[in-house]
DNA sequence: CTTCTGACGAAAT
DNA sequence: CATTTCGCCAGAA
């Protein structure tokens, strides 16, 4: 759909992600034309009022986190998904990367499988 | 109305 | 590895 805000659509691909699984600002904003990387952050900033949404499995794309004030609560919030650091407290996406929404959302989108691959080529 | 300021990222330097 | 540039949203002052 086109009718809701760009934050909205971010929301409904971060709530995608499974436990266990990370995934990127710009592995979002990939999905989701006009939107960039900025702006799923700025969405994720925004996020406090929506409920279940699991915030921590979002990360840059160094596989670090970017939250203001430390990264103590998202770095327990991993661990408790069975997320394991790096030794430079890092995250693998070679390991725990999302792979991608839904077949439905990619239909409800009108985003072609083969898009899709190329998108997801492109990812950390 | 204008200005400032961030949960980003890729490329150039 | 550290900086800089640019893309260009939304809320606060």
């Amino acid at each position: 759909m086109t009718t809701s805000t760009y934050q909205e659509q971010v929301y409904t691909l971060v709530k995608m992600i499974p436990r266990g699984e990370v995934a990127s600002y710009g592995m979002i904003a990939s999905l989701l034309p006009g939107v960039t990387a900025r702006m799923v952050g700025y969405a994720m900033a925004a996020s406090v009022n929506e409920p279940d949404l699991p915030w921590h499995r979002v990360i840059n794309s160094q596989g670090k986190m970017s939250i203001p004030g430390g990264t103590e609560r998202q770095v327990a919030k991993l661990l408790d998904d069975g997320v394991s650091l790096t030794k430079s407290n890092r995250v693998s996406f070679k390991i725990y990367r999302w792979n991608g929404p839904s077949q439905d959302w990619l239909e409800q989108n009108s985003v072609e499988i083969a898009d899709f691959m190329t998108i997801k080529a492109g990812w950390p």
